[in-house]
DNA sequence: GTGAAAGCGCTAACAT
DNA sequence: ATGTTAGCGCTTTCAC
């Protein structure tokens, strides 16, 4: 290729990585032979010598979940529209794997994107003593200095539990993510407040986060006979719905169920989910704003975490023998 | 680090590459100098040299398609059993970017997987000329000497009208893929034949591979009043039977849905989804196994087609005011 | 504006 | 068994 053209192998260089320096109509000749070779520069190589890669890493927990997958979707679509491609590692829930990955792309990224990371604390550190610049989605770790996208758990639950509170509800079962993660401990933490802040009793259970989680988790709620169960996820939820519908529990003339993220399924269940919708696209979005101010060295701004309103559908309803009161808060949706 | 453990810097390369030509003693101490300056081998440098990366790039035309996921996962698995890391490109449907995707990876990895691929026969052809090793999932592509894994859709979509003809269908919409993939040539292709040699009417819609996509085909499709409806996969079949619950159409009783893959929506859906299993987690192992086939230069044996087993559930049953004929085929499964 | 040359971090000969 | 050295394909000074 250097001399496909008859130029030198710093021109093609030159050409190739936009330098407006260079003869235009060489430029032109260099391009067209480029064409002709099919050459393609070696990003390896590149990398090595200018230490950039124009590449990022992203660790998710499960690509099986749809909620990943759009905040995937939306972090790679905006990081495109910078020229920066990104490169997913799916770590299957495993702390160790995760650390692992990430380590092991460390010298091939410009930068990682942890989507709710399930490493340890030492492990994180370890991470940031590389110097890699890393952004976290869905973890707040106090003490380290990270970039943080995170959505209102908080307000979002206490709105959750408003809803079921003035349709009547006052016995209520938490199924939580049996995996202790960031947000794990953030929504139960917000669901035992709101427990003692407006009085209504709660169990808490742990599942799998997924359908089957759910599914099997379904049971158990059930036995404890509460008004409304209130899943970590979406997916949970989904198959808590599938089981009761199974055991022939009405929902909700029998028992109301809500949801989390707002994945396409809640949409289509049956009945369709009451949930809070997680701003997927934004937190990717956001994560890829925070990774190009890092690259470009701009402070570590903290982020404030994204509003995630509820969005009320028909997998929800007043308690069984109780007064409607005013029960319409939210948006009610297809 | 070459220092920390008072060696040259190739034996570190020799310890660290796992060679056993080296000092036992030596070796231990490299190590833990590694172990203690956090020192990991930049995998670009070494690829760079070595000319192998043990990396593999696959593309997957959707992530958000739990069968993909399950897909790449069996062969993520697959691959790390032989010391192999697969970084995931999600191609969102477009086949140039899928192009695309596939030449930037080219210098950075060993080989390349493509699942259910897009791109035209021309950019194939242009991926097969960089020289770099190619396996294809769910596409046959006549002429080119690429080893590929596929399931037997021909004999599972056989298997399925058989079911459905026997139970007295005779009225059938099939909702195909929009999208012109091998996969949904063979399947129309299979049943088109089975049409013809059972003997009974088919209409054949086109819509988007998601459960949207389904749910916006489900009015066409009643209104042309089958006795069953089949769906190019699980997804689209769960949107149908969203909006035929919505439309108060029963499902089975006046219409028979059928999905195909068997993801786990497909059991959990109300009713439970009859659908084709795709033996998922075969396509992957199998592609990594032909992967590595490839690499260590083996011929590029074809393999024969996957089978791919009907699962009879609730979705499907007589066909109204029909008999009931001889309906007992495949496996009833929860 | 362009070419020559140094070197990015490694591995693979080749020496010792 | 270990150290020395030549590049892998590029980008980036530094001359011209």
């Amino acid at each position: 290729m250097a001399r496909e053209a008859s130029v030198s192998i710093a021109t093609v260089s030159r050409v190739l990585s936009g330098e407006k320096t260079v003869n235009p109509e060489m430029a032109v000749r260099v391009r067209e032979a480029a064409e002709k070779v099919g050459y393609r520069p070696n990003s390896a190589a590149r990398g090595l010598v200018s230490g950039t890669f124009r590449t990022i890493g992203v660790t998710v927990p499960d690509l099986g979940n749809q909620y990943f997958q759009e905040v995937l979707r939306a972090a790679v679509l905006a990081a495109k529209g910078d020229g920066y491609r990104i490169v997913v590692m799916d770590s299957m829930g495993d702390a160790d794997e995760e650390h692992e990955a990430c380590l092991q792309q460390v010298p091939n990224v410009d930068g990682l994107i942890l989507i709710s990371p399930r490493m340890t604390v030492s492990q994180l550190e370890g991470l940031v003593e590389t110097g890699v610049p890393l952004v976290m989605v869905n973890r707040v770790e106090p003490g380290f200095d990270i970039p943080t996208v995170t959505s209102d758990n908080h307000t979002a639950i206490g709105e959750l539990c408003r809803h079921l509170f003035s349709y009547g509800h006052r016995n209520m079962v938490f199924i939580n993510n049996s995996y202790p993660s960031w947000q794990a401990r953030a929504r139960e933490a917000a669901m035992v407040e709101n427990a003692a802040r407006l009085g209504f009793s709660l169990e808490i259970l742990r599942a799998e986060p997924s359908i089957e989680g759910g599914y099997l988790a379904a049971d158990e709620a059930v036995y404890l006979s509460p008004t409304a169960v209130l899943a970590f996820n979406d997916l949970m939820a989904y198959g808590v719905l599938t089981r009761f519908s199974e055991l022939g529990v009405g929902v909700p003339e029998r028992v109301s169920v809500t949801g989390f993220d707002d994945i396409e399924i809640a949409r289509h269940s049956v009945p369709p989910l009451t949930t809070v919708l997680s701003p997927k696209a934004q937190l990717g979005r956001l994560a890829w704003r925070a990774m190009r101010a890092s690259l470009s060295d701009k402070g570590n701004a903290e982020v404030a975490p994204v509003a995630a309103p509820v969005i009320l559908r028909r997998s929800t309803g007043p308690a069984p023998d109780a007064d409607e009161g005013n029960a319409e808060l939210g948006v009610r949706a297809r």
